[in-house]
RNA sequence: GCAGCAGUAGCUCAGUUGGUUAGAGCACUAGUUUGUGGAACUAGGGGUCGGUGGUUCGAAUCCACCCUGCUGUACCA
């Protein structure tokens, strides 16, 4: 005989893809639960948007290139490029510019929604998850910023984590800048400006790389622990006193600064929240594409396992800030907005590794069959527990009763109900306690009320 | 993209300086127990040793190229 040579579909997923099991989703239903709660109470209405845009309306561009900018996935429909989307801020965009006229000003949205990036994945982070986005635009009142922070944090509360477990960083855009123009650099020529984000990029790495590193990225450049060598901002070495000394001392007030009067406000409006849980950092710096003014990060303290038991130090699990420019890329319109998003499966993945959080699916409790027995007389069985809303089958399957028992096992059930020749003769089922092992003899009338006493 | 490391059973891995039919644990199937799971014991199934080419009497083992993955780093709205 002939092997059959056919090639098989791979069973492998795509890289940065994976497969999500009950327990996480549970817990992620639980966060989205809580989410909803908070945001009801806050007054965000509920919005979703489809999962492709246009690829230029998200902010991909196509130069002369085959294919839009590496980061999204795309295609090409009838000679428009889609993506799916990265983030929920770009489509919230498009959405408040499509509908300026009729939507509130200001506009309080919040969305749940997965999102993807085309990048290469890390420990934690995989290139399809789902985000959660609130927003309020349409104003440019700092109590919206400030309220984003203290929702989110009320958020996390309610999913389990304690004062101690996070903290939200915040910063403001207009100071760092300030800073960086103390430099002298030429914004106008080229190469000003790559430095000007190559300072912004290495100030966002002092939580992984420390100071020390930050200030190498500055100079000459980094070797990291592979031996690569990462090229850094070549700035002379009094330009990089001005920066260490940003990093060191940026907190302290500066003296007329717009931006310090927002953080200042923003304070002032935490407190009055009895919020208390940030701290300003200097080292925020978010994306460096629309962000205008006051920012804010999540940060997780804790560290958190993957799969593998390696501990996985987030960088963050969310953050945000203001984008004022950001709805006037799609016409005319005015329209400042501030926003915040929370990355749910990381957040999933971190509640679900502290100790005291257990959320335990419901397993059916089990009915044995045995051949003498008609079906029709198991059903009546399985009829009287679901009408009393016990979660329960009939053993889905053909096998003798130490199959039918691994099976019930397997499955976690906490029960099953054994109704053979010797039960039938007697008008009353056996009830096996699949925790403790114990069996009992009921009648068939209160067997549901036995059960519940199991469960 | 760059750098380092790694690919052997469903999973985790062993495989000695190249040497017969490639191993273990877990998992799976069957039995010991034809009406009882989580333990034990017995037996069994399952591998183009990532791919292709080369060196050799002989390659999982050595060489070359390719592919894939992991980790770090870069980019990251």
């Amino acid at each position: 005989m002939v092997k059959d040579k056919k090639i098989k579909p791979s069973k492998e997923l795509p890289l940065g893809f994976v497969d999500r099991q009950e327990k996480e989703l549970l817990i992620r239903d639980f966060v989205i639960s809580n989410i909803k709660e908070v945001m009801i109470k806050y007054g965000f209405q509920y919005l979703e948007t489809p999962s492709f845009e246009y690829t230029d309306s998200i902010g991909k561009f196509l130069p002369d290139k085959e294919r839009p900018d590496a980061g999204v996935f795309s295609f090409k429909d009838e000679n428009k490029w889609l993506s799916l989307r990265y983030d929920l801020t770009a489509p919230l965009a498009r959405y408040v510019a499509k509908n300026y006229l009729e939507i509130p000003k200001p506009f309080k949205r919040y969305q749940l929604g997965t999102v993807w990036r085309n990048e290469k994945p890390g420990p934690g982070r995989f290139r399809e998850f789902l985000q959660f986005d609130a927003d309020y635009v349409g104003t440019d009142n700092l109590q919206a910023d400030a309220e984003l922070c203290v929702l989110a944090s009320e958020i996390l509360t309610k999913c389990g984590l304690e004062k101690k477990d996070y903290i939200i960083n915040i910063n403001n855009r207009k100071i760092t800048d300030k800073w960086i123009d103390k430099l002298n650099l030429d914004f106008k020529s080229a190469t000003g400006l790559s430095k000007a984000i190559s300072i912004y990029r290495a100030i966002d790495k002092i939580d992984r790389i420390g100071l020390e590193g930050v200030v190498q990225l500055l100079g000459k450049g980094r070797k990291d622990k592979s031996g690569d060598f990462t090229k850094g901002a070549n700035l002379s070495q009094s330009q990089i006193t001005i920066i260490k000394k940003y990093l060191i001392e940026g907190q302290q007030p500066m003296e007329n600064v717009e931006g310090w009067d927002e953080l200042k406000r923003i304070e002032k409006i935490f407190s009055a929240y009895k919020f208390n849980n940030y701290k300003i950092t200097p080292s925020v710096v978010r994306g460096l594409e629309y962000y205008t003014g006051p920012i804010f990060e999540i940060e997780l303290k804790f560290g958190v396992k993957n799969s593998k038991g390696q501990t996985v130090k987030f960088g963050s699990i969310g953050g945000g800030g203001r984008y004022d420019n950001l709805v006037s890329n799609f016409g005319n319109i005015n329209c400042p907005a501030t926003g915040i998003s929370i990355g749910l499966d990381r957040l999933v993945f971190a509640i679900m590794q502290k100790k005291d959080f257990n959320i335990i699916a419901k397993r059916p409790v089990m009915i044995c069959v045995f051949e003498s027995i008609k079906i029709e007389e198991y059903i009546n069985i399985l009829n009287k527990l679901r009408d009393s809303k016990i979660s329960s089958e009939i053993y889905p399957g053909v096998g003798k009763l130490k199959k039918q028992m691994e099976y019930a096992n397997k499955i976690d059930s906490p029960a099953v109900i054994l109704y053979g020749d010797n039960e039938k003769e007697l008008g009353k089922v056996i009830l096996k306690n699949l925790k403790s092992g114990k069996e009992e003899t009921v009648e068939i009338e209160s067997l549901s009320n036995e059960i519940k006493k199991i469960l």
